[in-house]
DNA sequence: TGTAGGCAAAATCCATGCGACGT
DNA sequence: ACGTCGCATGGATTTTGCCT
């Protein structure tokens, strides 16, 4: 039987076909054609009968671990053929509302993003790539971790807006930058040759993956509209297509993956605006020092062209180095879900873990996967949180459970065969289907965490296979938040509830027993204790956790100095290594102006490094002041909001939806789910009369008291009100104030 | 196209009460 | 004496973004 070996990259619904797009052995660019009928379950209600399809196997599967027999029944278009059947009373239908594509990659095993051995002979071209029919079967070739050499094009395009954002049915293309991994051009001139000159670089390098940043939700539409009415064919895509949008959003162009590295930014919470100088620099990226801002690009078109071309090949320069940072763990989060390489980032966690869960149960458990339903949110208690004890404390350990979420469920067999909806908990019986999913997760990620220590540092292997462990575990770390997710086809909320119920009931006893050895126990957070770090006592802990409890625990950190306010969830600390850690606190927010935020760094540095309170407030102090004169650049006044509905839609009046308002009136392109940047100025009236966006500010507008009393004495009065000083020592004029006097 | 719940904080909303004022 | 207007006050609600 001729074979062909390709590493799968795309995955295309033809006419009673699928095809497969792939970078053969050689290198060759091909196209693998099957014919794929699409088929669903059927548990058939008693006594119907095989009257529902053409094509109909009798099966055994698996409902919640219970055997069951069951129809498999080709069918076209088998959300109508299910719909039909359960109209007709005929039974219960499962495994029908899968996308055609989706269902042939979850029954044959094939994963994008890796290599797949196909029995198939050539059959001429396909839109001029080398074809082949399937004559047989098509499994995916294990073991084989490295990709082959892709091509890989980034570009960045420059729209010349008249008036605030650029539109597509007014502002024309007038640059579009191109980078291939070694050289960097700009395509400039009038708007028609460059579209042309686009399409005919694409049709030249022929990439096999197209990198952007902001390609999904802006790029490909505003160029196809923009070639549209120039009268240019934009055919990107592989044969000649155009892009399509493909679901939720996502732009599909065929034969190619469509990376959009700017959703790269929803895995990387440190940073707090998607914008692809912070992703650049988070990545660890030179990034220019003036970058323009969208609002300065029209001028600087006129005044400085030279630069802004340059900026934009760094822009696309900058995306195709991230997607090479990225590229690995990308395409294993494809391997590990069987979703496209160019899915993976848009699609939202859940329906990552659902794909891993739909492909572990058709393959391995013979579950039957149930349709997708709107299903009411429950909510249910989540983990325990402690009252801090307040103040500055020296030599604290953290310890913290190891994944607590995943070895609970492991360990106590949580799932839906065994947790009952009153939540009582079935035992002695086999492992049920999330914890074996979950298990197999794990196992994977050993696997992959040890071939990768055995593999050469530095090595392609080694690479991949840390990419591939990380992947894993974030979806392992995931499958709780799923059982509780309203939205998911394995939804249970009772299993949910049991997983977080077993952890309060560990933590508990975790502090119980910490107490119990003379440990201070100072705060705690759902799977972590903050104990007097006492090594004896914390190893006696350790060892009765291990040894009675069956989980593994460890220090995850030592601080030297660590202060609790009065809040749960917020505290600083300075830890064993000297790195200051902030964490909840208005420093670490992305919603603070940046001035408040460097100010209660500083005073936390005072506080925890030198250990003086008088330094401290003095340093708050100093910053008030500061700001009361209007000694602070604009950028550091800027408050960051994102836009969570549409701006009509609030029913409080909110200063960031108010200037999201005024700026899509004035023409600018607020989305929901963008962030809105606003400074507020002197005047009359409410917080929200007086927002402006931050770049129509100038400096005598700014209502510099509300940036010392609201913004820095706010956040520096949290730190120091935890070691005893009143908020009024910041705020009197000098020395000790009327407050001092009146007591 | 939404993993979960727990939590703090700011700004706004809203009911209430009080004093000033006009009739 | 009565109505109401403006304003302060304090609790409830809305909103965001963090933590694990």
């Amino acid at each position: 039987m001729p074979e062909v070996r390709f590493w799968l990259l795309d995955v295309a619904s033809g006419e009673g076909t699928v095809d497969l797009w792939g970078v053969a052995e050689g290198g060759e660019r091909v196209v693998v054609s099957f014919p794929f009928m699409p088929y669903f379950y059927l548990v058939p209600s008693r006594g119907a009968g095989r009257e529902v399809g053409a094509r109909v196997e009798e099966v055994e599967r698996f409902r919640l671990g219970r055997p069951l027999r069951c129809l498999r029944i080709y069918a076209d278009d088998t959300a109508r053929a299910a719909e039909d059947a359960l109209r007709r009373g005929l039974g219960d239908a499962y495994g029908y509302d899968l996308r055609r594509a989706d269902l042939f990659l979850i029954s044959t095993g094939l994963r994008p993003g890796s290599w797949a051995v196909a029995e198939a002979e050539r059959a001429g071209e396909l839109w001029g790539y080398p074809a082949y029919r399937a004559t047989g079967s098509v499994r995916a070739e294990e073991g084989r971790v490295a990709a082959p050499d892709l091509r890989v094009v980034s570009f960045n395009p420059t729209y010349l807006a008249r008036r605030a954002s650029p539109r597509p049915d007014r502002d024309p293309v007038v640059a579009i930058s191109l980078y291939d991994g070694s050289s960097s051009r700009t395509l400039i001139g009038d708007e028609r040759s460059i579209l042309e000159s686009f399409v005919d670089y694409l049709a030249r390098a022929d990439p096999d993956v197209v990198v952007s940043f902001q390609g999904n939700r802006v790029h490909w539409d505003y160029l196809s509209r923009r070639a549209r009415a120039a009268g240019v064919r934009f055919s990107v895509g592989r044969g000649g297509s155009e892009p399509h949008g493909s679901v939720y959003g996502h732009v599909s162009i065929r034969g190619r993956v469509n990376l959009d590295v700017s959703e790269f930014v929803e895995e990387v919470p440190e940073v707090k605006l998607e914008r692809l100088e912070e992703l650049a620099r988070y990545m660890g990226m030179s990034v220019p020092e003036e970058a323009p801002e969208d609002y300065e690009v029209g001028d600087l078109w006129e005044s400085d062209r030279a630069a802004l071309i340059s900026y934009s090949e760094w822009r696309a320069r900058a995306a195709l180095e991230i997607f090479s940072a990225i590229s690995d763990y990308v395409f294993s989060l494809s391997a590990i879900t069987g979703m496209p390489p160019d899915h993976v980032l848009t699609a939202a966690t859940g329906f990552k873990v659902e794909n891993y869960l739909m492909r572990f149960a058709e393959l391995e458990a013979r579950e039957l996967i149930p349709p997708r339903r709107e299903s009411a949110h429950m909510t249910y208690q989540g983990g325990m949180v402690l009252q801090p004890e307040p103040g500055l404390h020296h030599d604290v350990a953290v310890l913290d459970f190891k994944s607590m979420y995943p070895s609970i469920i492991i360990k106590y067999n949580l799932s839906l065969e065994t947790v009952h909806e009153d939540g009582t908990i079935e035992e002695g019986r086999e492992q049920g289907f999330l914890p074996r999913a979950l298990e197999r997760l794990l196992e994977e990620r050993a696997r992959a965490r040890s071939e990768a220590e055995r593999s050469p540092e530095g090595s392609t292997e080694r690479r991949v296979l840390e990419a591939k462990q990380r992947a894993l575990k974030r979806i392992a770390n995931a499958i709780y938040g799923y059982t509780g997710w309203s939205g998911a086809r394995w939804y249970a909320p009772h299993v949910a509830a049991a997983i977080t119920a077993k952890g309060r009931e560990i933590i508990s006893s975790v502090i119980s027993k910490a107490r119990g050895l003379g440990l201070r126990v100072i705060y705690g957070d759902t799977d972590s204790v903050f104990v007097s770090n006492d090594a004896r006592k914390i190893d006696e802990l350790l060892g009765w956790i291990s040894s009675e409890l069956g989980l593994e625990v460890k220090v995850e950190k030592v601080y030297v100095n660590v202060l609790f306010t009065e809040a749960k969830k917020r505290y600083a600390g300075v830890t064993a290594d000297g790195r200051l850690d902030v964490v909840g606190l208005e420093a670490v927010r992305g919603d603070w102006s940046g001035v408040a935020k460097r100010a209660q760094v500083e005073v936390l540095e005072v506080l925890l490094r030198e250990g003086s309170v008088e330094r401290a407030v003095e340093r708050a102090r100093e910053w008030i002041r500061r700001v009361r004169s209007g000694d602070v650049p604009l950028r550091d006044l800027v408050i960051w909001k994102q836009l969570t509905k549409p701006p009509e839609d609030y029913e409080a009046t909110a200063a960031h939806a108010i200037v999201a308002k005024r700026m899509r009136e004035a023409g600018w392109d607020v989305r929901v789910g963008d962030k809105v940047g606003f400074v507020v100025v002197r005047g009359p009236g409410r917080i929200y009369e007086r927002a402006r966006p931050y770049f129509e500010v100038t400096g005598d507008q700014v209502d510099w008291d509300y940036y010392a009393d609201k913004q820095v004495a706010a956040a520096c009065a949290r730190i120091l009100e935890a070691v005893g000083v009143d908020e009024s020592r910041l705020l009197a004029a000098g020395g000790r104030g009327l407050e001092a006097f009146f007591g």
